[in-house]
DNA sequence: GGCGCCGGCTAACAGTGTTATCCGACGAGT
DNA sequence: ACTCGTCGGATAACACTGTTAGCCGGCGCC
């Protein structure tokens, strides 16, 4: 809290007029790097790169990923649907887009605590995992109807 | 380091005559729950199984399978083979095994995280994601060969 | 009998999040 | 124009954290 204070010019305890503690700063940060993430996965048009941009915008955002991955900041339900919104969008089934939310979660994770070995395993792990996906009964697009509209997350920074 | 020295009938400062810090006791620990979470990986036949034992062990210890995941604690490159040992045992494919772990982790992570609500949606997501890693081309038990001998922690804790 | 190591102890330090309290600026209302 | 409340700064201080420095009794060994 001191160190981010001294960034902005400013003491301490003087965050404490704007955020409750600094679990509530964590949950607005985090809260805003999920709306970031949800942007940048908005744009994918297959499972391949929908996988890709998740890895590399975690990998740019090791530390914002950490906090929105930490079980101590929690966020709202709606948050949810943000990070998997796009996987809904490409798998077409909700039950398999939360798997698929969770295998590149875990992937993630295991790659940034350095428990894969960097190298060619690790992108044989991705594509084994989402050949897995791609080739799974009930996988395809959503097939018909206006896709619901991307869901848009308030964060409490001002 | 205090609470845990009032356990022991012991001040914090004697800690550090069996570790050099606080991350070297994490890890000790940590390798230990690892151990005990590769004994009982081993025992499963089928893929549903594996995945069932993996998540009820995380889920009954969940303050220690945070320890173990967490990015500030390292462990040994050797500790990946306790992990993905079993994993490998029923999949057959190395990086089929490793996807699969991250599936099984991922989930974990959501679950914990409090990101997926639980009830019927986070096991028909268990579902999906294994019926998806089953039916992969190049998935299947190993063949043939002796399997390699379980991989045994030696944790440093005296 | 001395010596060294082992494992306990106390005192203390720097750094953490956080609270209580004060105070100047500023806008609104009478 | 004066007052008053709110907003957002400031300082001082507290409890707690991991950690270090240094002291000391007991035990085994040459």
């Amino acid at each position: 809290m001191r160190s981010l204070a001294r960034e902005l010019g400013i003491q301490a305890p003087s965050l404490y007029k704007h955020f409750r503690d600094k679990q509530e700063l964590e949950a607005a940060v985090a809260a805003a790097f999920l709306a970031d993430l949800g942007a940048e996965l908005a744009g994918a048009r297959s499972l391949e790169t929908l996988a890709g941009a998740y890895r590399s915008h975690a990998l740019r955002h090791p530390h914002l990923y950490r906090l929105l991955t930490d079980r101590s900041v929690p966020l709202l339900e709606r948050d949810e649907a943000v990070a998997v919104g796009p996987f809904l969008a490409i798998v077409g089934n909700l039950a398999l887009a939360r798997a698929t939310w969770a295998f590149a979660h875990g992937m993630v994770e295991l790659e940034l605590a350095g428990r894969l070995e960097p190298g060619g395993e690790l992108e044989a792990a991705w594509a084994a995992g989402t050949a897995a996906i791609r080739a799974s009964p009930g996988q395809g697009p959503v097939p018909a109807g206006p896709r619901p509209a991307p869901v848009v997350v308030r964060h409490g920074i001002d």
